[in-house]
DNA sequence: GCGTTAGTCCCTCCAGCTAA
DNA sequence: TTAGCTGGAGGGACTAACGC
């Protein structure tokens, strides 16, 4: 929820002066004001300084703060408050309507001495959002206000100038102002009369604004789109350096306090205020339109951009400001902006200001404004940087949808421990799981874990289980490890890699059983391997292959280092004509032919990049057919997989048919298992 | 008022480069 | 290795300005 806070409660700093009127001061007293009230800063509440400038206080005032208690626009030093007397030309209901046109309101209007219901005399009074001490801005906000409403009084614009008291508070908007906002109005107003171009010229003369494709050279923009160095020219507002800043809200989020930057004329920090009206030597970086912008995704995506489009949003000023500074970025984009402001007949009226800040957004080559500055849905939905990225992530870059949370790496180690120990502790049967980050010590809890129970490791690899033996051996903790297949004779490895390829993993245990006696290594392979198998409650490493094929009883517990997913369901792929050539010899053995032949047709009918179910009540007897496939020499596929999976998917990679499957091995069932 | 011209917007296609 | 990205060319649709 947004807080709303009380603009009227904010502080800023004046030159209060102590003595109060119930008429315009007389000459005397003007002299005796004006030498004493530089010197009478005050830091008041705007509600207060509303009372003391009004009847029955009505005392006097500057907007300006100044150094060495002397009022001359040489000594000024600061200004938050800036005002524009209104004598005639305009009431103060006309005032107020161009204001709200303009989106530049006055914080409080007051009628002066002079003011009658017939001859308004009134003074309107803006506070800006932050306090200004550079004089270059404060003279630009003044030309800027003076052009806003030209029916002003030219000769209050100075800067050491004294605003006296008046009768009555007789308007209040709870807003401050940006300098952009106000500058932002002055386009708005200047592009909508006659004669924009040379209008535009001129206030960029008579502010010392730099003239810049048709706009005075002022841009709103986020921190780190902030132009690198300031010079004479280049005035950067950056909201960390910003004194006495009042925070306001709007009506619907947080869109204060923006960066933006001021470009001047080249001569206009010079004392003789000479001025070139050479187009801004400060050029804005160009920026390239996105393409191939995927307006389907947005539409999916962004809640206001949905709604913007059908119509079904009223699209307030900041919002629409927004939606454009996104849309015109991407290619295609400025008709969506088209299609949005034609969304609603109600717009109609503001299609003209919509149009000009769309050739402003352009020239000025507005980045894309941040969805959490403007988007009133923006807590609804899971949102990326801008509009932008929420339609289409480009290469490379990454979408926080969530902020990480951190924790001491101790405390998470201490979890790890604790976890550990209570699994070991349960005696009930069943998998545990123990998520935890890479890096984090899991191998070290375990080892640590082994001083003082007995359980299996299951590592990934015979190397990994290799190191994990070290570290015990370190730390004097007895153990036992599966036995590594020995290097064999090139016929014998190549029949062993040929059986496990077509998956005929109990043959192999035959055939080893077989070589057995005639070769060392493998008889004690073999020994070691039936070692393992028989021992009881001791500490046990061995892989998570053999974890998962083999059933001993060694240990009630077994604890898988590292994720055993992959061995779990690994994922084997085949030609489909190495499997139809090896369902072609299976066709000879009598008993299973009709089911070879019906699965057959199954998979080479099956449609590509769909998955397919391979029907169970097909499925023949895979320990007959083993055999028969290791009989086959020319079969190479993982056929006994296939034969045992459940599901599998036909793709077509560079005009070649071929089979994925994934194979589903159960964990231990009469152990606790954790991983 | 009408036809021509220039400019804008945006789409498609192509070729070459490059991050993953 | 490959999909995504970039720059550039070309062209259709549309609009504004201009000349007659």
């Amino acid at each position: 929820m947004v807080k709303e806070i009380n603009i009227l409660e904010e502080k800023i700093n004046v030159c209060l002066d102590h003595e109060g009127f119930n008429k315009k001061p007389e000459k005397k007293e003007v002299r005796e004001i004006s030498e004493r009230i530089a010197g009478i800063t005050t830091s008041i509440s705007i509600e207060e300084l509303m009372k003391n400038v009004t009847i029955p206080n009505a005392r006097s005032f500057t907007p300006a703060v100044f150094n060495e208690g002397k009022r001359s626009n040489q000594t000024w030093k600061s200004q938050q408050v800036f005002a524009l007397d209104i004598d005639s030309g305009l009431n103060i209901e006309g005032a107020l309507k161009q204001s709200a046109e303009l989106r530049v309101e006055p914080t409080f209007v007051y009628s002066t001495f002079s003011h009658s219901d017939e001859n308004h005399k009134f003074r309107m009074v803006y506070v800006l959002d932050e306090e200004i001490q550079d004089l270059r801005v404060r003279n630009v906000i003044q030309t800027a206000l003076t052009t806003l409403f030209p029916s002003s009084d030219k000769n209050a614009n100075d800067a050491a100038r004294i605003l006296f008291g008046g009768k009555k508070i007789e308007f209040v908007k709870r807003g401050v102002l940006s300098v952009p906002k106000i500058l932002d109005g002055v386009v708005q107003k200047i592009r909508s009369g006659s004669n924009a171009t040379r209008e535009m010229k001129r206030f960029c003369k008579a502010s010392g604004l730099a003239y810049f494709k048709g706009y005075p050279h002022y841009k709103q923009v986020e921190e780190k789109d902030l132009p690198n160095g300031e010079g004479n020219t280049l005035f950067i507002s950056r909201t960390k350096n910003r004194t006495n800043t009042i925070n306001y809200y709007s009506t619907r989020v947080k869109n204060s306090h923006f960066s933006y930057y001021l470009v001047f004329s080249k001569d206009s920090f010079q004392e003789d205020e000479s001025y070139s009206l050479e187009p801004s030597s400060f050029g804005e970086p160009e920026v390239k339109q996105v393409r191939n912008f995927p307006f389907d995704n947005l539409q999916k995506r962004c809640k206001l951009y949905r709604e913007g489009t059908l119509g079904d949003y009223w699209l307030y000023h900041s919002e629409m400001f927004g939606l454009m500074t996104n849309l015109l970025n991407i290619e295609g984009g400025k008709s969506k902006v088209v299609e949005i402001i034609n969304s609603r007949k109600e717009y109609l009226t503001k299609k003209e200001e919509w149009s000009l800040m769309m050739n402003q957004i352009k020239k000025m080559n507005y980045a894309p404004t941040r969805c959490d500055t403007y988007c009133p849905f923006v807590g609804e939905c899971i949102h990326a940087n801008n509009m932008i990225e929420q339609g289409k992530l480009p290469r490379g870059s990454v979408q926080v949808l969530q902020e990480p949370e951190f924790e001491e790496v101790d405390i998470i180690y201490k979890k790890l421990e604790e976890a550990f120990e209570e699994i070991i502790k349960n005696k009930d049967q069943g998998v545990y799981v123990i998520k935890a980050p890479t890096g984090l010590g899991k191998t070290e809890a375990i080892v640590n874990l082994a001083q003082e129970n007995n359980f299996s490791i299951a590592l990934p690899t015979h190397k990994l289980k290799d190191e994990v033996s070290q570290r015990l051996n370190a730390k004097k903790i007895k153990h036992i490890k599966v036995p590594v297949l020995p290097l064999l004779q090139e016929s014998f490895s190549e029949k062993i890699e040929h059986l496990y390829n077509i998956g005929a993993y109990r043959t192999v245990n035959k055939f080893l059983r077989q070589i057995a006696n005639e070769n060392e290594d493998v008889s004690n392979f073999l020994q070691d391997l039936e070692k393992v198998k028989s021992s009881k409650r001791e500490l046990l490493l061995t892989t998570h292959q053999r974890a998962i094929f083999t059933n001993d009883d060694s240990n009630s517990t077994l604890i898988f280092d590292e994720d055993p997913i992959p061995s779990l369901f690994p994922i084997y792929q085949m030609k489909v004509s190495d499997l139809v050539f090896a369902f072609t010899k299976l066709q000879d053995n009598e008993v299973n032919k009709d089911v070879i032949i019906t699965l057959q047709n199954g998979i080479l009918n099956a449609p590509v990049d769909i998955v397919q179910e391979r029907s169970s009540f097909l499925l023949p007897s895979v320990k007959d057919l083993e055999q028969t496939i290791v009989e086959e020499s020319t079969v190479s596929s993982n056929v006994l997989g296939f034969l045992n999976c459940d599901y599998f998917i036909k793709k077509k990679i560079h005009n070649t048919d071929y089979i994925f499957f994934i194979q589903r091995n159960n964990l231990p069932l009469t152990k606790r298992s954790s991983f």
